[in-house]
RNA sequence: GGGCGGUUAACUCAGCGGGAGAGUGCUACCUUCACACGGUAGAAGUCGUUGGUUCAAAUCCAAUACCGCCCA
């Protein structure tokens, strides 16, 4: 074989763009047939409005951890890749760029504004494509797909008219909430309730006859104008007598009567509520039980309509809010006002204030599609990682409302219902018409509104594999695996998804739902772009490399918990990179005129069958990991195999018989070292997939690629367990004489001279015998015996062990003091736990009530403990 | 108002019934021919508080304090 150069250090700019190039011309990333099961992800598919943010580098790391495992189990593996459109969020993107240019959207039109919006989303699509394919995303392209593609709005019509037919989708005049930025209404669930300090008005209201007066109290003063009622509770002993009478609406001059309603509290305020049921969800039920006139007093910008008195025409709320205040102060209806805090709806897409608004919308009926879905919790076809986001599932559609599904965008699928002038019948279809269904008049025109950017996401699952029509690809992967999300979109989302899938498909989409933490600051702040805290991942992947950004998210990712990261926690990713790089540069730097060997075991040292073991049990616990989504458990073990047992252990006892002039031993060393730098490549590519990449290809035992390199496997057949307590016992060995030779500065390049000397029957015996040149030089001896008999111990030092000591002769280099106190230290601690587990032994509850295993292994500590003590007061009468 | 999560080494966090762990940081020694993005060794914690269950509690239960999130 030849020598292999690596450079000295990992610089992973060098060949992460040319290794993602090679996968995606090896046609890696694609299903390969296979008799095992499909494993399918389909992808959250991110907006096509921005750039990911470090949450989406978390969600698809994670993401392609799971499916580059899965695909070096042998199953045919798919992970389908796609944007969202995002309706609000897209356009209120568009419209601002248009407006910097001095473009008016309103002007440019519809179809005009629309042609824009698809450059900009082709060009945000493109960015977010590179980025997933700079972290080393594996998903297969030839089957990316938007929301709005051709089959995708198809499933949505089919969608839309199928509900329709079945009852499920109508048209109402409905409060809804209303963002008069966006211009839009919006669905319950995109209302954020947030607490703010306001002010509590009391106004007067006259009786109609001039009576007298009430009073009552409100936050929003300016929608008085469109009050149509007070109301009191009917238990209210105080205003029994005046429910019928008649009030005259200050400002407005309108005539409202009083009525009785339970809802009203009589704690609140006076006890009395003005009524404005086109403003207010509850009034608006108030209104509908007392037969109350709606009047709608805002136009669609926000501003009063033309159901107000003159002077109040066109103002914004908050303006209105002012003028109504000083009238009413002027007209005498102002008694005062206090400081309020109370819970007020917000956008979630710009943060405005919300307006109950009004209007003709269109509406998902929810419930019995809420029924199923829970059915299928209930019937355990689906599972929550971590578990206790299932209470959020549930809630959510425990208390189901109706959905709100038009938007007052241009941009999304367009509501697929025609009016008409000629009969005022309505067209619901599938395909675009152009004459009335009913009365075959030309006179139609399409409903201006767009649906709802959630209800393309909630088809996903299927739309994507090519539904409503019956493809192939439905067939084999459908239903879906795994679907990996934030918490924040569980019902907005998933839930849905859950819901369309019953309806359309009669199964659940995915069988399990991991819910990753949400990316913070190391404040523990949530990332954004408004605080500026945010971390790129692109600039993570520049100065780290993708496998650093990745391992380090992978490690953090302990289930249920938001992850807290700065640009400096990637160092840890960056420094296994570095790890790993040097011990394969290490290893192939070792080639030259080597022989490659079949790996023959029956040649293995102890130290070979320890490290295989070790690979086996790393492997075994992986797999278990990924079985129950524990990500950072299955990092670390990989990270632990790699770095201590690889690194620290195994290459360094290599190193004897790689530099040894046995060419034979040589050979057979080389070969085992490339065989398990070679499994260890397959063992960490899920979590760093480029490096391992390189690595691979580069070691002269392989061909092919690691990507389609079968996943090591826990073998029965390579443990030993009773090897593997010996090589711990040579490990706890070394480092107790490296303790010694460290705490008395004996310098590191001095030779000691060493012996062991073991008991008899101790079961490592053989392990030492040949590995004894080994332990020496581990701990730098000039010699080393190990023999059952030591003739002279004089000028020593032991280091205790349980079946074994040894001995150092550095008796003239040490602080006899120093070593006492040590001794004493250790004899403290000894004797404490030596009392605990007596306590335990001699305690008859303990003894028939603890499970034998548990007795038989503080019996064998007692002993281990007997035997230190025994030893370190034996060495403390040596050292006297 | 209802629900959920967190509180473990200086920092960030695993562990969740049987001898307190990791990464970072810190201390000492070492540029020895894989790696100073390194090696070797070391110091560091009444596992928020109070009760209870248990032979045994960081781990289970109940209160409580403080932080955070979600829903109304």
């Amino acid at each position: 074989m030849k020598r292999v150069e690596l450079s000295k250090a990992y610089n992973p700019k060098e060949f992460e763009g040319p290794i993602y190039s090679q996968w995606e011309s090896a046609s890696a990333f694609g299903p390969k047939h296979s008799d095992k099961d499909p494993y399918v992800i389909v992808i959250p598919p991110p907006n096509v409005t921005g750039v990911l943010h470090m949450g989406h580098g978390l969600n698809n790391s994670l993401q392609d951890v799971l499916i580059r495992y899965e695909r070096m189990t042998g199953r045919p593996t798919l992970w389908l890749p796609g944007t969202d459109h995002a309706g609000i969020a897209t356009q209120n993107v568009v419209d601002r760029m248009l407006r910097q240019r001095g473009i008016d959207r309103l002007e440019l039109g519809r179809e005009a504004f629309v042609e824009e919006t698809w450059k900009v989303k082709d060009s945000h699509q493109k960015t977010i494509i590179n980025q997933l394919k700079k972290i080393g995303s594996s998903c297969d392209w030839s089957r990316e797909r938007f929301t709005l593609d051709e089959g995708l709005s198809r499933a949505v019509r089919e969608v839309f008219v199928s509900l329709y037919e079945k009852g499920l989708v109508y048209r109402s005049n409905y409060l809804v909430n209303w963002c008069v930025s966006c211009g839009t209404a919006l669905s319950d669930d995109e209302v954020e309730h947030r607490e703010i300090s306001g002010r509590l008005y009391r106004i007067r209201y006259p009786f109609a006859d001039g009576s007298g007066c009430i009073e009552i109290a409100t936050t929003r003063p300016e929608t008085m104008l469109g009050d149509t009622a007070v109301a009191v509770n009917p238990e209210d002993e105080r205003y029994a007598d005046l429910i019928g009478r008649t009030l005259m609406l200050p400002l407005a001059e309108r005539e409202i009567p009083i009525v009785a309603d339970s809802y009203v509290s009589m704690e609140f305020g006076t006890g009395m509520v003005k009524i404005t049921p086109a403003h207010d969800p509850n009034d608006w039920e108030i209104g509908k039980r007392h037969s109350l006139e709606e009047v709608n007093i805002l136009n669609p910008d926000g501003t009063l309509s033309e159901a107000v008195p003159y002077k109040y025409r066109g103002m914004k709320a908050l303006q209105a809010r002012k003028a109504v205040v000083e009238d009413l102060i002027s007209g005498g209806f102002f008694i005062g006002e206090s400081d309020h805090q109370h819970q007020v709806g917000h956008c979630y897409r710009c943060d405005t204030v919300i307006e109950p608004y009004l209007s003709d919308q269109w509406f998902v009926s929810m419930e019995s599609m809420a029924q199923k879905a829970l059915k299928a919790w209930e019937d355990g076809k689906i599972k929550f990682y971590p578990k206790r986001w299932e209470n959020t599932y549930t809630h959510w559609l425990k208390h189901i409302r109706d959905w709100c599904i038009s938007r007052q965008l241009w941009w999304g699928h367009r509501i697929p219902v025609w009016y008409c002038r000629s009969c005022g019948e309505i067209t619901v279809s599938r395909v675009d018409v152009s004459v009335c269904a009913s009365c075959s008049s030309e006179d139609i025109r399409q409903d201006d509104d767009v649906l709802d950017t959630w209800f393309s996401s909630w088809l996903w699952p299927f739309s994507t594999l090519g539904w409503p029509d019956d493809t192939e690809d439905l067939k084999q992967f459908f239903p879906t695996n795994t679907l990996v999300t934030g918490y924040d979109i569980i019902f907005f989302w998933v839930a849905r998804m859950i819901m369309a899938s019953l309806e359309f498909m009669g199964e659940v989409p995915f069988r399990d739902i991991y819910i990753t933490g949400l990316v913070r600051d190391i404040e523990g702040k949530k990332m954004s772009k408004s605080a500026g805290n945010g971390i790129d991942p692109l600039e993570v992947v520049d100065i780290y490399g993708a496998d650093a950004m990745r391992f380090t998210l992978s490690f953090m990712a302990a289930q249920g918990q938001d992850i807290l990261i700065n640009m400096d926690s990637f160092k840890m990713g960056s420094r296994f990179c570095n790890k790993i790089w040097n011990a394969a540069r290490f290893i192939l730097m070792n080639l030259e005129g080597a022989e490659l060997l079949d790996v023959d075991r029956s040649r293995f040292t102890a130290m070979d069958r320890w490290i295989f073991h070790r690979l086996s049990e790393a492997a075994g616990q992986t797999a278990a990991a990924f079985s129950s989504f524990r990500f950072n458990d299955a990092s670390q073990t990989v990270y632990e195999f790699f770095w201590n047992d690889v690194c620290d252990w195994y290459i360094e006892a290599s190193k004897p018989s790689l530099y040894s002039s046995d060419a034979d031993e040589r050979n057979r060393c080389v070969s085992v070292l490339l065989e398990v730098l070679k499994q260890s490549m397959s063992l960490l590519h899920p979590f760093v997939p480029f490096i391992t990449e390189e690595i691979y290809q580069k070691l002269p035992n392989t061909e092919g690629l690691v990507i389609e390199a079968p996943y090591p496997v826990y073998r029965k057949e390579d443990i030993d367990a009773a090897n593997a307590d010996a090589a711990s016992r040579m490990q706890e060995a070394v480092r107790g004489i490296r303790t010694l030779r460290s705490e008395f500065t004996i310098p590191p390049e001095k030779k000691i001279k060493a012996v062991i000397r073991t008991e008899p029957g101790f079961p490592a015996a053989a392990f030492f015998q040949q590995h004894r040149s080994l332990i020496a030089s581990f701990v730098n001896a000039e010699s080393l015996e190990i023999a059952e008999h030591i003739d002279d111990a004089a000028g020593s030092v032991p280091v205790s062990g349980i079946g074994y000591e040894a001995l150092v002769y550095v008796r003239d280099s040490i602080d006899v003091e120093k070593e006492t106190a040590k001794l004493k230290k250790e004899q403290k601690q000894l004797s404490s736990q030596l009392k605990s587990v007596q306590g335990k032994l001699s305690n008859d509850a303990f003894l028939s009530r603890a499970p034998a295993s548990v007795i038989e292994k503080e019996q064998g500590k007692q002993q281990e403990f007997e035997e230190r003590l025994e030893k370190i007061s034996r060495y403390l009468s040596d050292l006297a």
